[in-house]
DNA sequence: CCATGAACCTGGTCGC
DNA sequence: TGCGACCAGGTTCATG
């Protein structure tokens, strides 16, 4: 039931996890615990209003989990941290920030050790939208759009990556694997990048996003959650968090740095500095 | 435009 | 066993 771990596999599995659960529910109160875990607005909007607030869909842009609602919509992203589960248990378990109550008597607690997750409320969904880049699994990212934009920009390609409003939903885990699959060097400029290393590019970030989506994801703790299933891409990583460890292309040793103020895992074999 | 570092938080791990 | 240093899959903001 618990879910970690907040790229767009991860975000995407709570939200095909969390739609039959709560589509449909009416909300009747926002408790947050922590003070900060409603960024812009009050719980009194929640307050005696349940028509007003009934679940009408559950999806995700980017590391958005997004409810919607007639003519608004709340908008949650989980950080690093961040958990969300639906129970029917009336406690409030330790490092919990907020919990929804809805009419059926169910909550959904939103559970973050580190804190730093929030939850935001918005009248239109273009305020999300518009702030944020490409879709990696939308069909309009296409091999033209990946080589214009690399092309447009002279930028350390791992940090390009990781910007939410370039593409978005990748991060740390899913740039460095697909950086190994493409044969880059996350060293390397975004416009020194040879033409058939970005086409591999795209297609190793749409591989590996879609096979982690089917895996459920890296990690999902708790295995109550989605009849008992969880994450197992883990086990599909084949440079992120292999230090010291042989390649699978060329079995040379994998090692760790520091790019983009990000822990970051290469096969310096495999991954040519384009720079 | 780009890079870097700090800030926001808590807990796990590793070395001595 | 204890303790400090460092690290963590994210994002934003200030600074050079």
């Amino acid at each position: 039931m618990a879910i970690k771990m907040p790229e767009l596999p991860e975000v995407q599995t709570v939200v095909n996890g969390l739609k039959p659960m709560i589509i449909g529910k009416k909300i009747i109160r926002i408790k947050p615990i922590w003070h900060k875990v409603l960024e812009n607005f009050n719980e009194s909007i929640f307050e005696n209003n349940p028509q007003a607030h009934e679940i009408i869909d559950v999806t995700r842009r980017a590391k958005f989990i997004i409810l919607h609602f007639t003519g608004k919509i709340l908008a949650i992203h989980l950080r690093m941290t961040g958990k969300l589960f639906v129970t029917k248990k009336n406690n409030i378990p330790i490092h919990c920030t907020v919990v929804v109550f809805f009419e059926s008597g169910e909550r959904l607690v939103f559970e973050d050790t580190r804190k730093f997750g929030r939850m935001y409320l918005y009248t239109d969904f273009l305020n999300i939208d518009s702030r944020h880049g490409i879709e990696p699994l939308d069909e309009v990212f296409t091999e033209t759009w990946l080589i214009e934009g690399l092309k447009n920009r002279k930028r350390n390609i791992k940090s390009l990556l990781l910007d939410q409003s370039f593409i978005s939903g990748l991060g740390n885990i899913y740039v460095d694997e697909s950086l190994w699959y493409a044969g880059i060097h996350p060293f390397s400029k975004s416009n020194m990048i040879p033409l058939q290393n970005i086409i591999n590019l795209r297609e190793g970030i749409i591989l590996i996003l879609q096979k982690a989506i089917n895996s459920r994801g890296t990690t999902i703790i708790d295995f109550t959650f989605l009849n008992g299933q969880s994450g197992n891409y883990s086990k599909e990583l084949k440079v992120f968090g292999k230090n010291k460890k042989p390649c699978d292309k060329c079995s040379d040793i994998i090692f760790k740095t520091r790019v983009a103020g990000r822990g970051t895992y290469v096969c310096a074999s495999c991954q040519e500095i384009f720079v």
